[in-house]
DNA sequence: TCATATAATTAGAATAGTTCTAATTCCTTC
DNA sequence: GAAGGAATTAGAACTATTCTAATTATATGA
């Protein structure tokens, strides 16, 4: 048996890459954003990590998740003035935002969309990101009726 | 001469619309909108507003330029968690975030861009909206050289 | 025209999410 | 096993925005 798991070995690896040490408060957190394929707040993620650590400060998950982020290991969302939300999908995607139950979906792109939208900038234009959201309703209700009710995601 | 002129008569029809009264304030902080093609802040319309109008205050700025949103008069942007902008163009267009101005631009749209980017949606999602936000850079700067210096836009 | 009702504005308090500060603890290296 | 730097921590501070409660403006209609 490994003395490392792989996502221990992936985010060793992130962090050094960028001089930075791998801790238990990062693997904690790192940990319980990839338990969950949603789009928590940093204070859900607190809540989450609490079980696991319950001395962890909420200024060490704030720090965490800056640091996972500017390593590339986890994705930053906003929607309007909302709180921060972090996703664990590095695939490129986009979200939709649901209007009526708050949750956030990830939507697969098919490969050449982004190039695609880009074209439309004119001259002189660089885009170095490209965000796609999506706001409206969903209907297949009936899957979170049956699926334990986890609030947002 | 007329004695309404164009921008107060869709501003009075589209407040009448929903119930709502056209009054000074609501009429400066839309004319100040209508001013200057850029995205300011709550707090950069407050400042242009204050001089046709220096007793009005930062809460009626907030509730007007709401107002006006919902009136379908302005659009609202947020790029990250940083201060809303008002937009006043109604044109449907993606907002390009200049990382190193801070400036916004507007990129119009081509026709049938938002139903194809749309087409990526599987099945159940019904999006009301789609937004696009480009990050990234310019290679202008020589006009924003020549031109006055005039901070976010 | 005056009374009444409702809408809008206002100053300032309150709020929420996040960042900052300064002290402490933890590692790594010599 | 010191020393120095990195990371964590509690709590204060901050910023943009919303709320509250009082005041002012406007419309209606007797
Ligand atoms: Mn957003
Ligand atoms: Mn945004
Ligand atoms: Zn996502
Ligand atoms: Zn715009």
């Amino acid at each position: 048996m490994a003395t490392h798991t792989e996502f221990q070995e992936a985010l060793l690896h992130k962090l050094s890459d960028s001089g930075l040490r791998s801790t238990p408060q990062r693997e904690v957190v790192f940990k319980v954003m990839l338990q969950k394929r949603d789009h928590p707040t940093a204070d859900e993620v607190f809540a989450r990590v609490k079980s696991a650590m319950p001395s962890i400060s909420l200024a060490t998950v704030y720090n965490c998740l800056d640091t996972l982020v500017s390593c590339g290991l986890i994705r930053q969302v906003n929607f309007e003035r909302g709180p921060t939300r972090y996703c664990p999908n590095l695939h490129p995607h986009a979200h939709f935002h649901d209007l009526q139950t708050g949750s956030t979906h990830d939507i697969d792109l098919p490969p050449g969309l982004i190039d695609q939208v880009k074209t439309i900038l004119p001259e002189g234009y660089d885009a170095s990101s490209v965000e796609i959201i999506f706001r409206g309703k969903t209907s297949f209700a009936a899957a979170s009726a049956i699926l334990p009710a986890t609030g947002q995601n």
